[in-house]
RNA sequence: GGCGACGUGGCCGAGUGGUUUAGGCAACGGCCUGCAAAGCCGUCUACCCGGGUUCGAUUCCCGGCGUCGCCUCCA
């Protein structure tokens, strides 16, 4: 079974199921106001690879993940453009799923909006007053994390130390908190309401959820109590995950019982890419600029814990190393595929039970892309099997490789006769030149004894 | 100020108390090829600094130095 870093505890710890066969995951999703950056594609495609591993060993896995479309940056970009807040969110998690389908991110099985759950978050804050948890302000209903026993459990900082160790830092949020850690479940909306700045009606006043809500109430609606995990970037563990816990733990439910979350993505100067930095790149334009599988491979050759640096270098390395699995899966296409290697495929699931150890697993395809590659020179039979477990490997962690050619037209592959005509004739001038127009063209040119082969 | 992560060869990036020790990219040599390409074989650079523990440390401990993150919206 799948043995997975915990955040909680932290330490790695078998990834309990509460129902056999079946894994139930809570990833955070979007807030729907800009760009998907490198660092979405980080966190979706870390779990994406997660989630397939888990399909491949045979599990029946319900992965849920938000959309959250409330939110104060939503409204302050509304009001600057001067549009409908929900004409923003709907354009933003359109371009969302389109980054997400273009780096070959799954689609989640659910994904709930923040919208969608007003009237329960409104049921959950209700729920919090009445157990002495939350109080009402001037300005919206916060939480009171000194309600909470062991609030700071994601922190790995107790609230003595936090406060103490505040140094200078300004708290932020209302004056009439009681406790600086306190956060807000519900804001109240003190003007008008406009087609920009989107108000509901609660008991103690109009306005809108506060960011930590929604999760909570999504899981718990979807997943039920003691879902098996939850996930989501390291920024999150504190204090989003930190503050969804801390609701739920007062209101006496049970929540995740295992806690995920991914490194970041730094530049190349080792700075965590962030919006207030300025260094951010967006995903649309990586996936334009750059074969989209060359990411997934990057993040594949490094643990989903450690930072991973992006920049020009990275991503050329992996499109290298990708046109070698490319010329792999060329050759390969010839060989009759068998029942994938025995060995190999246990080496790979002893990897990737041991917290997903993708780097050591990407080690493996290669060796065993070498072995394949020998045994098919040397016409061996073993060929079909190695080259059965490169695939299904492959295939289970989403890198999808290409045998080329298909999309050659009839014009270059006439191209590639009149190549081998040319050889056969000893004609090299002649052959050179016509290699030489295709290689212009954007194809590798492969020429053997038993013919040429173009691939892209 | 509190908490946490990290410092590996030309680059990216794993890992480990010693024995052969990732892997990728790049470079170089060889085989193959008409020449290339692809492939295969081989070579080359390592574990931030100072102490300690140990028969032995890149790996464990302590102390430095450096980088980064969280503590405030952020995958």
């Amino acid at each position: 079974m799948l043995h997975l870093y915990d955040t909680a505890t932290r330490s790695v710890r078998e990834l309990a199921l509460r129902e056999p066969g079946k894994v139930s995951i809570y990833l955070c999703g979007p807030t729907v106001y800009g760009p998907a950056h490198l660092g979405h594609g980080r966190a979706t495609l870390t779990y994406d690879i997660l989630r397939r591993y888990l399909e491949w060993t045979g599990l029946d896995v319900r992965l849920v993940s938000n959309v959250t479309d409330i939110e104060d940056k939503i409204i302050e970009r509304a009001t600057r453009e001067d549009r409908p807040w929900d004409e923003i969110t709907t354009e933003c998690e359109a371009m969302w799923f389109r980054a997400m389908d273009g780096i070959g991110v799954q689609r989640p099985t659910d994904i709930p909006h923040a919208t969608e759950y007003v009237k329960q978050m409104i049921e959950l804050i209700g729920a919090l007053i009445e157990r002495d948890a939350a109080y009402v302000t001037d300005d919206g209903v916060y939480m009171d994390v000194e309600s909470v026993d062991d609030y700071g459990a994601l922190a790995f900082q107790s609230l003595e130390d936090m406060r103490a160790g505040g140094g200078d830092r300004m708290v932020v949020g209302a004056a009439q908190k009681r406790h600086p850690a306190d956060f807000v479940l519900w804001k109240f909306t003190h003007c008008e309401p406009t087609a920009s700045d989107p108000s509901w009606p609660s008991p103690w006043g109009a306005g809108r959820p506060g960011w930590h809500s929604e999760c909570v109430v999504m899981s718990l609606d979807l997943l039920g109590e003691g879902f098996d995990l939850h996930c989501g970037g390291q920024d999150l563990r504190f204090p989003h995950h930190e503050n969804e816990r801390a609701q739920a733990v007062a209101l006496g439910k049970t929540f995740a019982h295992h806690w995920m979350h991914n490194g970041f993505v730094v530049d190349a100067e080792g700075e965590k890419m962030s919006k207030s930095i300025g260094n951010v790149s967006n995903l649309l334009d990586l996936i334009e600029h750059y074969d989209p599988r060359a990411y997934r491979l990057v993040l594949l050759q490094s643990h989903y814990r450690s930072p991973v640096k992006m920049g020009q270098a990275g991503i050329d390395q992996a499109v290298a190393s990708l046109a070698g699995l490319d010329a792999f899966a060329s050759r390969a296409a010839a060989v009759a595929i068998g029942d994938s290697d025995p060995a190999v495929i246990a080496a790979f699931r002893a990897a990737m039970e041991d917290d997903l150890d993708t780097p050591k697993a990407m080690a493996l395809v290669f060796d065993t892309v070498r072995a394949a590659n020998s045994a098919i020179d040397a016409g061996e039979a073993a060929a079909g099997s190695l080259v059965g477990a490169v695939m299904e490997i492959c295939s289970a962690f989403g890198l999808e490789l290409s045998a080329g050619g298909s999309d050659a037209s009839d014009d270059v592959l006439a191209k590639a006769s009149a190549l081998d005509q040319a050889r056969a004739d000893r004609d090299y001038v002649a052959a050179d030149a016509i290699r030489s127009e295709l290689q212009a063209d954007g194809w590798n040119v492969e020429t053997t004894k038993d013919g040429t082969t173009v691939r892209r």
